[in-house]
DNA sequence: AACTATTTATAAGA
DNA sequence: TTCTTATAAATAGTT
């Protein structure tokens, strides 16, 4: 671009790496801007330095912008090479989950007998067998609940009859 | 920069700002990247066209950058809620969704007869409420297929039988 | 930071 | 969209 042309890799004299950098950010930031009034688009830059200074350009808002890449990538997924690897990783777990999720509530239909037209007839044996071990299960722990209930019931009553005891023997002695 | 100066402002004829949008945005994608090169600095730049088409470059990683960005603008007490408020919204739907997904398996387990200690005497009553009109529609279910599967095979029968009548008649023709 | 020889980008046209 | 080309703009090396 101008003298000599300069390969396009790393600058290795850090002074002057710094010099083009300072140069070049600026005709960087100016063409962006250029982009977007010209063609009335949507431009967001976000540059740091190899020092880790920031510097930023956004025709809007950088939010805004921001947002917008995001869901454009969740949305598409496309056309992102590096970009979009953690929002992928972020995109398979969420469909995973929902896949499983899915899959949960289509088992608890079935088990509430609901759209089972599809099934096989060994997989409506499965579920039977399921659904009498899981009644039979309920029904065991809904008779210890009762006895639990009626042992504790029993215990109760017989404290209070060993504590009625005690007052009638106080109301005796006055 | 050619043939004529240019002033930057929106063009108005959308083929003309379609033509300049396609020419410019390649040059600033490779500025971008050159700067990134040459300084060893980390470069994001996302501009959406006025049509809403994403076009994108990182020196690293999209997400990195802009994590790495929404880090400084905080820290520099620049306004900076989206983002934030962004991936809280995404952490709320991927808990909720592990929580549903947490819901179901508990009731499928509970379907299944486990885990019901800590159920009272009302909710067993309900499940096994459950439990049995989930059986009973199965047993229906199966009893239908069942009677399908025999139907199926007497009609093949029939067919069968009837074919084989066909065949016995142009044997003995012959 | 300014200068300037060159390279690069690009506007208009095809 | 791509190519061409005249010209504007950017910039590498120098001061």
């Amino acid at each position: 671009m101008a003298r000599e042309r300069r390969a396009i890799r790393r600058i290795e004299s850090a002074a002057a790496r710094q010099v083009t950098f300072s140069k070049r950010r600026r005709g960087l930031f100016k063409k962006a801007e250029e982009l977007a009034v010209l063609c009335d688009a949507d431009v967001a830059l976000v540059v740091f330095s190899s020092t880790g200074k920031l510097s930023q350009f956004a025709s809007s808002s950088m939010n805004e912008i921001i947002d917008k890449y995001s869901t454009h990538s969740k949305n598409l997924g496309k056309s992102d090479q590096q970009p979009a690897i953690d929002l992928n990783l972020e995109h398979c777990k969420y469909d995973s989950l929902n896949e499983q999720l899915a899959e949960a509530s289509l088992r608890l239909r079935h088990m509430r007998g609901e759209e089972l037209d599809g099934l096989s007839v060994g997989e409506l044996q499965q579920m039977e067998k399921n659904l009498e071990t899981g009644l039979q299960r309920v029904l065991c722990t809904k008779d210890r609940q009762f006895m639990q209930q009626i042992s504790d019931l029993q215990q109760k009553g017989t404290q209070l009859a060993e504590e009625n005891m005690r007052l009638k023997n106080q109301v005796i002695r006055f």
